[in-house]
Order: structure tokens, then C-alpha cells, then sequence
DNA sequence: GTCAATGCAAATCGTTTGCATGAAC
DNA sequence: GTTCATGCAAACGATTTGCATTGAC
């Protein structure tokens, strides 16, 4: 069984908890999301289906609705940095933050131990009990620095 | 001579040295940012210049447009979380990262050491010349915990 | 006097919403 | 058959832009 077809299962469990209804949208939305690397926007997501999935016809209103969804039942993160919106990826692959390059947008993923340790101190020692957090490091990438 | 001074002060320099013009609105947003402890959108600012400077009129695209240009040269930062856009908060406080509580809203300070440093060395390993970061930690505070 | 900055209103962009239709259960 | 989800278009809110006017230099 691949990745991709847990993380649905997953979908279709909460769906069914909820008393929603599975739809062939929601699974497509969220299957680009595991398969794709990248962060996508819902512009991004509207344009891959158009391409790969000629048949389906998915308004924009059902993909905002569908990413906010995601989000809320944590099966994706977003991130918004610079223009074009916020910008989604699964949750299914280990939580990292993001180096991301100023010049040419590439992000990079990472994870320090350390940091995340010291978050969660600094959210006891100020009573909040941690629900998410998120942290960007701004720069230039190497090939940008070159030019 | 006051902190807020001394920033105007730098603002006139990076004005005159960039062939720009020194204006009273430019300098009454900086203020009010300096002056201010909490973290302004533009619509606040809009308000707040309405209030105490009544005799000024200063358009909502000049509070835009002066935001874009104080961020792009340092003066200011921004943070985008939740609805009602982007805030901002003067530079010349110390740098620090940010606890927000996502119920009421409320934004707690914090500067780790630790954290910084791991930064820096995440920023080389990856060759990125960091330019800035932005870190925000999710959670539920104390008092609405006990809510 | 020149050129950049402003205020205003219109435009734009990302996102949300109302509503009639269609699909899941 | 009931109810929720969808697609569409209109609405929305934050931000940007075009343009004639004003103000800094």
C-alpha cells in the first residue's frame, strides 16, 4: 500500500467521523499535495488538475474550501510568505521548517532537533500549551549569490 | 535625544541617500510603529493617525506604500497570521520571534540564543546567506487554557 | 521649476460566500 | 429521498495602481 493511498484512508476516516461525504475532489486535492514536492498554491492545484485530470471540471471555491479543510483537520500546513497566497503541503512527511530564497523563491526543508526542543520550553515557561508552530529563514541560496 | 528620534534620524539618511523625499507622513507612521508596543496593520495605523493627528489627512495607500518602503529598508517587520493582513512591529527593539495565542490573539515576546545560533549554522550549511527569519510558535495561552 | 509623494478612486488579487444544481449516502 | 458538496458568479477584504494634484528640494 502506498503513502498516497493511507493518507486517503486517513481522509476517508475523518470524513466518515464527521458525517461528511467522501468526494472525488477532496481526494484529488489532497493526493497532488502528497505527490507533489513542492508547496503549491490553490491556483497551482487548480492548474495541475486541469492538466492531469482533463475529465474533472474543480471550481477554485471547492479548492480553497477543501485546502482550508485539510488544514483544519491537520492533513496539510500551510505557509505564506511573499505574494501569490498561502502555499500548502502534506503533513505526511516528517514536520521540518523552511529556508526559504528571497531571489528565486527555492525552499529548502529542515529539521534541528534543538530548535524544537527549545520551543517547547519556551512555550511552558510561558504557559501556552503549543498547538503548531512555523519558522522561516529568509537568505539567498547559493546560485543566487553567485549571479 | 529619544529613541524615536534617533530612528528618524535614520530614516532621513536612507531617504536623502536613496534621492527620496523626507515627508511628515513618512515620519508619523515610523513613529507611531516606534511608539507603539503592539503589532499594527495598516488599518490601525490608518485609525490611530485619524486620532492623534487629526489635522493630517493621510491616505490608506501612503500607509501601504510607506509600509512596503520602511520594511523594504529595514525600519520595520512584518508578520502575517490570521485574517485582517499583514502587522508590523518597529525594528529598533530588539529582535525577537513571536508566541501568539490562537484563541484571543494575544503575542508574547521571545528572544532564545540558542535558537539564533542554530539558525545561523542551518543558513551555512545550506549556503544561504540569511537576510532575516521569522519564527512563530502556535498555542493556547494560560488564561484561555482555564477558559 | 522639477520630480517625487500624496490622496483619491478604480483596479487587482487571493479568498469566501450565496445559491441552485448535482452527487454521496 | 435527504443532506452535503459542488460549480458558478458575485461579494469580499487587503493591497496596489493610475492619475491629477501637491509639496519637498
Amino acid at each position: 500500500m502506498k503513502n498516497s493511498d493511507l493518507i486517503i484512508d486517513e481522509l476517508k476516516g475523518i470524513i466518515k467521523a464527521k458525517g461528511m461525504k467522501y468526494t472525488e475532489q477532496r481526494a484529488i486535492i489532497l493526493q497532488i499535495l502528497v505527490q507533489c514536492d513542492d508547496h503549491l498554491n490553490a491556483e497551482d492545484i487548480h492548474t495541475i488538475i486541469q492538466e492531469k485530470h482533463p475529465d474533472q471540471n474543480v471550481g477554485i471555491a471547492t479548492i480553497y474550501r477543501t485546502l482550508n479543510f485539510l488544514e483544519e483537520v491537520q492533513l496539510v500546513t500551510s505557509l505564506s510568505f511573499g505574494k501569490d497566497g498561502k502555499r500548502y503541503e502534506s503533513k505526511e512527511d516528517d514536520h521540518h521548517d523552511h529556508l526559504i530564497c528571497t531571489k528565486c523563491g527555492e525552499i529548502v526543508e529542515f529539521l534541528d532537533e534543538q530548535i524544537e526542543q527549545r520551543q517547547e520550553k519556551i512555550a511552558l515557561k510561558n504557559g501556552f500549551k503549543i498547538t503548531d508552530h512555523s519558522m522561516q529563514i529568509y537568505g539567498i541560496c547559493q546560485s543566487c549569490q553567485n549571479k
